[in-house]
RNA sequence: GGUGGGGUGGCCGAGUGGCUAAUGGCAGCAGACUGUAAAUCUGCCGAGCAACGCUCUACGUAGGUUCGAAUCCUACCCCCACCA
């Protein structure tokens, strides 16, 4: 085994079990990782996300470059070090900001000038800067810089978004491997786009693979605004075509019943910032539904967010506690309610990888699905 | 006892003749959130109804002036400050 080695040991229908090796450590797949935007999954100890099950972690380009600044992150060795976190992480290239941050930024073909959302002041990303940052800090993987896209883009609109992806994807690839030059600190995945079209999709596959090998590949621009089916749709498009040897990861998915579908698609690696995001707004995932944790029904309520939970949260609180926490403003509430969260995304994967190993990954999910709740709870 | 200030919807607090069922804030209720500009944002928040509109009740109490009053006048009740 070298490093970025990929071990598929397993496969269940297009389900996959592996063991993806990185310079921190092996992961397990399926696995949820968390986003940790700031070098922090947001409100979490590093101890808390390692204990909710967390084999990896995501930093991002664009906001660790504005704030502390990857020159600051090198000094004090590297992301790693820096923030103590042991195991693998990943960094996002700053592509996803060029979607979320549409009305401060300028694309041009040479990359992206951003009005940092922080001080106002200019900030060009191009796909050199972006592997030149990320090589600073210093993740297992860095991820290329893209163009995505809104979900409803037209097809002209989508195209544009994804032939410069391919482009810039071309020139990460290089100024990566001079970076790099041969080290394996690093390796750097590509990201397919091309919208909700299959031909863009499959244009942005081929155009991916003919600039690789990869050690893996990502699958960018869903769940940015597109429905359900057409997010299924464009997983099972492009499910049997990919690398079967390589990890896939499809970026910024999901809410559970995302993870569970996306994995029966050949999805291995998915991270999202909905744990965290919900969990800090007063909602978390149970099997039963979503529950609101200020609504009065949790006012005198004993029991636990989840009773088949075995997260820190739902062993210990009782749902009114976690209610007067969040009524009170106690940060603790939030910080309760994201490890929750957490965990419930990373056991799925723990479940799902439990299930393609046995063989039984379609009743088990099957079963999940017939047993899990999507609206609110109650 | 005197002088001055004040009593507004659960709380705080704007408003000083019509555009006021009454600005705001808090509390309360509900919803949204998918590679994090988010401990954020949105909606509801006197009652009732055949409810995108209508009716009723409301700004300490009781009267009055006025086409029209939370807003002006009178009396009373209560609170605060200072003086006796």
């Amino acid at each position: 085994m070298t490093a970025f080695d990929f071990d598929l040991a397993h496969t269940d229908g297009e389900a996959r079990a592996g063991i993806l090796h990185l310079p921190h450590g092996d992961v397990a797949t399926p696995a949820f990782m968390p986003v940790g935007t700031l070098g922090a999954v947001r409100g979490l100890h590093p101890d808390e996300v390692a204990r909710a099950g967390a084999q990896i972690i995501l930093g991002n380009t664009y906001h660790l470059h504005l704030r502390p600044g990857e020159d600051v992150v090198r000094a004090l060795g590297g992301l790693h070090r820096f923030t103590t976190w042991p195991k693998p992480m990943l960094t996002d290239s700053g592509g996803f900001q060029v979607f979320s941050l549409e009305t401060l930024r300028t694309i041009s073909e040479e990359g992206v000038e951003f009005t940092s959302h922080v001080d106002g002041s200019r900030r060009f990303l191009s796909p050199e800067k972006a592997m030149e940052i990320q090589w600073a800090l210093g993740a297992d993987i860095a991820m290329a810089f893209d163009h995505v896209v809104p979900g409803g883009s037209a097809h002209a609109h989508a195209e544009e978004g994804m032939e410069r992806s391919l482009r810039w994807l071309a020139r990460c690839r290089t100024r990566h491997a001079e970076l790099s030059e041969g080290s394996i600190a690093q390796t750097f995945w590509p990201i397919i786009q091309g919208g909700t079209f299959p031909d863009l999709r499959l244009r942005s596959l081929e155009g991916t693979l003919a600039l690789g090998p990869w050690t893996g590949t990502a699958i960018g621009g869903l769940s940015v605004g597109e429905s359900k089916p057409v997010m299924h749709r464009v997983l099972e498009e492009l499910g049997p075509r990919l690398p079967r040897d390589r990890p896939r990861y499809l970026m910024g998915v999901g809410f559970p019943e995302d993870l569970v579908e996306g994995i029966a698609r050949g999805v291995d690696l998915f991270d999202c910032v909905a744990a965290t995001r919900n969990g800090r707004h007063g909602s978390a995932w149970t099997m039963n539904g979503r529950v609101n944790i200020r609504k009065a029904t949790n006012r005198t309520a004993e029991e636990p967010l989840d009773s088949a939970c075995d997260c820190e949260t739902c062993h210990r609180f009782s749902r009114a506690y976690l209610r007067h926490l969040f009524v009170s403003d106690e940060i603790l509430g939030l910080r309760l309610l994201s490890l929750h969260n957490v965990r419930f995304l990373v056991r799925i994967g723990e479940q799902a990888r439990a299930a393609v190993i046995e063989g039984r990954f379609t009743n088990w999910r099957q079963d999940w699905i017939g047993r899990y709740t999507q609206g609110d709870d109650r």
